[in-house]
DNA sequence: GTCCCGATGTATCGGCCCGATACATCGCTA
DNA sequence: TAGCGATGTATCGGGCCGATACATCGGGAC
């Protein structure tokens, strides 16, 4: 999952580690808390073994600072991490329906077709329905089963489920008729999201 | 956390894991997925090292199946254990409210006092808040930063946070004036379960 | 003027937790 | 009689987090 963000990230702009992690944070922002350094410093690494990405020649005191000794190293995404980028995008594993998954996912929609989206789109509403379905069942048999702290807490799950498939059923619906994101009346869209093209 | 679950659990009845994982699971909603058996059986183990929980001699055969060699092991809370999980539940670190912290103490109120539950009520709402205004701000600023489909999670991220806000609010407000969860329309107090649907 | 603090930046370590897998028994149905 | 799903315990590899360490720079406090 972290894989996917990085690279879908490197692949707009290359970046040094901790411009990754403030931007993955805000553009996840409620879904993933913010990477923690002990994954991803260990994940450029690995990505960069595997060939995805590579040390694009850092120049340290490039931009400000770090004078001194191994200044910021930054990385860029490969051909291969293109590839890569692509293929984790468009594969749908039990993974990719569950909240951060799908965050990630969602986040990275702009860099898929309409058929993946929607794939993705219906598997999570079928997701979160069973969740839904559980917590009916739940609420609905075991009234004395629970103390009224637990009840509230399912409750409030069952109410955040039903929400969920309803903005769910919109962006499909919205999905299927051919345009992103509908927006109602909250902001305005900014011109069309293109899928691909990497450089601003 | 994980050990505040079980131990909780285990202080309303003696059991053994693999009802143990299926408790929590109905018990936490959607809180929590399922604690995985790659998690549970080690944790049981760390618990009983510690004194917090003993084997119950667990006497195969008891209830209904495993007559072999080594039936379910039934486990039950030892007096430092109760101990424990008081502190476990008084005591609030950051971790206690992100979302499985907080959902897990929310899930044992009935089993706190007043000061601490309003405690953590408010330190969950400040939480969220900060959340939310992270969300407005990337909101408000960032049109063009983002395509449609990130806009459109970001977007969603608030309403979420806005709407938890308003929960904790009315909370907290029946937990400053005595009352536990108040379930206003939404169900009828815990012995008639309404019946909805229909269910053969 | 200097001193400390917070932001920027890279890196490691211990530990929690998950997913996959293995093994074993029971009860139901085909 | 054979298979399958639920019940049940257990381990292993790996992802990810929190704490921590180290280093530099700019700005405000004193």
């Amino acid at each position: 999952m972290l894989d996917m963000a990085i690279l879908g990230l490197l692949q707009e702009n290359p970046m040094h580690g901790y411009e990754l992690r403030k931007e993955l944070a805000t553009k996840l922002g409620t879904i993933r808390a913010a990477i923690s350094y002990g994954t991803l410093y260990p994940t450029l690494k690995r990505l960069q073994a595997a060939g995805w990405i590579t040390e694009s020649e850092s120049d340290p005191s490039m931009i400000p600072p770090m004078t001194s000794k191994r200044g910021r190293v930054v990385y860029k995404i490969t051909a291969e991490g293109k590839e890569r980028f692509a293929d984790l995008i468009a594969q749908a594993g039990p993974e990719t329906y569950d909240d951060a998954g799908f965050g990630v996912h969602f986040a990275f929609f702009a860099r898929t077709d309409q058929a993946t989206r929607l794939r993705i789109l219906e598997g999570r509403r079928r997701r979160i329905e069973e969740r839904r379905e559980g917590l009916r069942d739940v609420l609905s048999r075991a009234g004395e089963r629970f103390d009224a702290y637990t009840l509230e807490l399912q409750r409030h799950g069952l109410d955040a489920c039903e929400r969920e498939v309803r903005w769910l059923e919109e962006l499909i619906t919205n999905e299927r008729s051919g345009r992103a994101p509908a927006t109602p009346g909250t902001l305005d869209t900014p011109e069309t999201p293109r899928p691909h093209e990497d450089r601003p």
